[in-house]
RNA sequence: GGUCCCAUCGUCUAGUCUGGCCUAGGACAUCGGCCUCUCACGCCGAAAACGGGGGUUCGAAUCCCCCUGGGAUCACCA
């Protein structure tokens, strides 16, 4: 059998963690069974659809590289198919209209509630409709004696007496079908064989069921997956940090350590903690996802963006890292060691921005110097051995990293200094910061022309300090 | 309130199905230490959990029941 699954969110908003986690699920499911995804928009409340959520929640996938083989397809394009399905219920006695209205509902339901009863509706238009009304909905039928029992791929077994259900709406008074209508046409029209959501839906599937008997079609396998929680261990909220997975995109998540974060929160695999996508692909199984809810730890997602940052190629993360580092006015795509420069700094980052801000010393012509790191390093009696230094870095040929280290080792001998001593100031001096790479390798990458320039710039920085003293 | 789901360190989790290998393992965060040219990486170590009560059993984190707690849902939203 050809596995096929879906993500099918409302267009009410961007793709916020919780669904592209559910995404994830369906996506990772299908490919680890070599079946197919597919993508449609939920957009039948019109009211709260918008075309702009369709191209953020579109945006969003595609960051995290959530491919689909079929769609994006509209509900509010086939509207039509809704309509012969729900006149087919009707003629075979399956729905009937309602002719109540929305206030003699809601008085309904308070006064049950109010009596300490269920608010069900009491099937008034089934058996006595009122006459001389026009507007109507459609209620699908509901059998109200035996149980619908969901096998569930996660929670196991779960039953339903179908007296708790009512009779519910399917067709609204200005003839939009709704959810749990479009929901079960679409799945079983587009040979959805396994529906993989949040467990929020539930208790929503004894009545798709029953509507999938209705219209005779087979359900498919459904998987309840639980949902993801704040800090207070309510629903994750804006509260909580950002929500939209694109937020994370612009603050230097890599999109493979967003996937490996989000399906780890509610799925393992032994003691494993860091995965590529494609090993999740291969181990991905809904066997080992978890049946209680979970905490969305920003902290943890942190650390595994930082994983994988160490363990890319290099040239991977330079090309990742070149929007964040043209986004603060450096262009390192042109720099001959750029790539050399992503090595020193990946291990040292935890994001892309964080990579760009601490690395930016390398591709600006003018480094801004750190106050405390200029008074703290470099003092009086640091002019000679930087400008030392200078020297025999501009002699130095070939200009590579052992020879570098060859130039602090006569620095040390001639001064007599521990390389402690001299390794800072000359930090300050090349970087402005006290901060960065090994110090090696920071002029390595810098080449000669641009070290030495800016050691002799710091000697002469030493020599106004003194003279203004 | 009805219905449904869930319950192992602060957090994510392994172990639960197929009781004994669990004086409960790993990871994040925290705290100590080592390494060291700074920061980081890495390494070593510490603290930290089976919600409570009853059963069943020679033996229960694991099976059963009750309680408690948390969550979801009860729309002409999805």
């Amino acid at each position: 059998m050809v596995v096929r699954t879906r993500f099918a969110p409302s267009p009410t908003g961007f793709l916020h963690i919780g669904g592209a986690r559910t995404a994830l699920f369906n996506w990772l499911y299908a490919k680890n069974r070599k079946g197919q995804f597919i993508l449609r928009i939920e957009d039948t409340d019109y009211s709260r659809s918008n075309e702009e959520s369709v191209n953020a929640i579109l945006d969003g996938m595609q960051y995290l590289g959530l491919t689909w083989d079929e769609g994006p397809f509209f509900q509010s394009e086939r509207l039509t198919i809704y309509r012969q399905y729900s006149e087919r219920l009707v003629d075979q006695g399956k729905a009937y209209r309602c002719f109540c209205t929305k206030e003699e509902l809601d008085a309904e339901r308070a006064r049950l509630l109010k009596e300490g009863q269920k608010p069900m509706y009491n099937r008034r238009c089934l058996h006595a409709p009122p006459g001389g009304r026009e507007e109507h909905v459609l209620r699908f039928q509901c059998p109200d004696e035996g149980e619908t029992v969901v096998e569930d791929l996660v929670k196991g077994t779960v039953r339903f007496k179908n007296q708790e259900l009512d009779d519910l709406v399917i067709v609204r008074s200005d003839g939009m079908p709704t959810y749990n209508f479009t929901v079960v046409v679409d799945d079983a029209l587009m040979g959805i064989t396994h529906v993989i959501r949040g467990d929020d839906h539930l208790n929503n599937t004894p009545r798709q069921i029953q509507i999938y008997h209705a219209l005779g079609f087979v359900p498919p396998l459904f998987g309840h997956v639980p949902m993801i929680l704040g800090s207070d261990r309510a629903r994750l909220s804006k509260r909580h940090g950002a929500l939209s997975v694109t937020a994370y995109r612009e603050a230097g998540y890599l999109p493979e350590a967003m996937t490996n974060y989000l399906v780890r929160l509610g799925w393992s695999f032994g003691d494993q903690e860091i995965f590529s996508v494609d090993e999740l692909v291969e181990k991905f199984s809904t066997d080992n996802i978890g049946k209680s809810s979970g905490t969305f730890n920003p902290e943890k997602l942190l650390w595994v963006n930082h994983q994988h940052i160490i363990n890319s190629p290099p040239e991977r993360i330079a090309r990742a890292a070149l929007p964040f580092f043209q986004r603060i006015g450096a262009d390192p795509s042109k720099h001959p060691r750029y790539e050399y420069a992503v090595i020193t700094l990946q291990e040292r980052s935890k994001t892309l921005a964080e990579l760009a801000e601490s690395g930016l010393f390398y591709f600006t012509e003018e480094i801004e110097m750190e106050e405390e790191g200029r008074k703290k390093f470099l003092k009086a009696d640091m002019g000679p051995p930087l400008a030392y230094l200078a020297e025999i870095l501009e002699d130095l040929d070939p200009f590579e990293e052992v020879g570098v280290a060859g130039c602090f080792e006569k620095v040390m001998k001639r001064f007599l200094m521990k390389l402690g001593k001299i390794a800072q100031p000359a930090r300050v001096a090349l970087t402005g910061k006290r901060v960065s790479p090994g110090i090696y390798e920071v002029i390595w990458v810098l080449g000669k022309d641009v070290s030495v320039g800016r050691l002799r710039r710091a000697v002469d920085l030493i020599r106004l300090d003194s003279e203004n003293l």
